[in-house]
RNA sequence: AGAGUUGACUGAGCAGCCGCUGUUUUAUCGUUACGGUAAAAUGGAGGAAAGUCCGGGCUCCAUUGGGCAGGGUGCCAGGUAACGCCUGGGAGGCGUGAGCCUACGGAAAGUGCCGCAGAAAAUAUACCGCCCGGCACCAUGGUGUCAGGUAAGGGUGAAAAGGUGCGGUAAGAGCGCACCGCGCAACUGGUAACAGAAGUGGCAUGGUAAACCCCACCCGGAGCAAGAUCAAAUAGAGGGACAGACGCGUGGCCCGCGCGGUUCCUGGGUAGAUUGCUUGAGCUGCAAGGUGACUUGCAGCCUAGAUGAAUGGCUGUUCUCGACAGAACCCGGCUUACAGGUCGACUCUUUCU
């Protein structure tokens, strides 16, 4: 398939709890006040998103619900990242933030992960 | 018109593009059941989805029946699958009123508790008082003391053992009477809670049961990560077939016997997958019964089903610029949160006709 669907399939999600488990496991971090995102290079041809929203840093069901579908769009309309597993956890301060800083926050952290995998392997 | 009470509904709209997910159809690939891929059509959060406070369905476990313990409920009747819910009624309280609120059974079965004040807080052993009598002293009234009779008056308290008046008395006292209150209550109305009440008692039962307790009724436990099916791996087990060549043990040796081989089946059940998963105490309309909650009949409809977890993003546009908030097995309630808007019924005040 072509990058430039930009559709979201479910081979792109992280689905096991294993494979969360090898993200966790010897990641490339990156963080700042909204996220911290862990990555890894996988086997495969292309990237894959996981999302781990706490309940204790996240209380409400509905903003949880909204930072989830804000990072999973701003995932599907950036997909030229290569074969990376990616891990997106929110932080506390992801609440009360307007979703615009929210996706200027990630579409930095597209681009470092991208950077720092490939020159880590 | 203003102020208010109450019941019900609603919870921004429209268009385009890009996505997610269920279902259906078509095309295509794989040998079929079926699965993958693509396209099209169509469905896709709430009134509270929330809190998890009750009740039930469903599933598994336990279970002859009953009792004890423990827990819950608590005016009466009805509704319901059931309820701690709802409806109607009664009683008490609040409000001018429409209406609203109430853990609203039992204190003469027993036990406990009732601060401070007060003599006394429940067995009245009566503090100051009041009164009769005996004795002593002064002299016909008082003082002291002893033995009694009292609860009218004083003071304390949230509460002091019916209230007021008259009679009565040594002083008093339901001691007697009238009225009021209270207890019991024939009888009458009501399914009942309860209401009314002839009469009667002579006043007896202070409060507290969200103190123990008594009475009546109800309750087995765990929960969809329940449970069911398929099933790599791995440990060990049973049976069959093949080979009957070989090795080890027994034995001096052969036969024999035991262990070991390959493969299949049974069984086992971990990771994982599938299912449970949405047609249901369902919704809408009409009719009938009922004061009502609700029930019955007929007709029509199918209205989320995800599983690292969908219902979103962007752009344009309109308006009154949008609150609380996200399904996770399913229903019935309760409670809590909530910007605004709509409709009905009723009450009070003011004005006009």
């Amino acid at each position: 398939m072509a990058n430039s669907d930009f559709s979201f399939p479910p081979r792109l999600r992280l689905k096991k709890p294993a494979e969360y488990q090898k993200v966790f496991a010897k990641p490339v971090k990156s963080s700042d006040q909204y996220f911290t995102l862990l990555a890894i290079r996988n086997d495969l041809d292309h990237p894959r998103l996981g999302l781990a929203i706490a309940k204790k840093n996240i209380k409400k069901a509905v903003h949880r619900n909204l930072i989830k579908r804000t990072v999973r769009e701003n995932f599907r309309l950036q997909q030229n990242l290569g074969n990376i597993d990616i891990v997106v956890l929110a932080r506390r301060e992801a609440v009360d933030a307007p979703l615009e800083s929210l996706r200027k926050s990630l579409e930095k952290h597209w681009l470092k992960l991208v950077t720092r995998c490939a020159s880590f392997s």
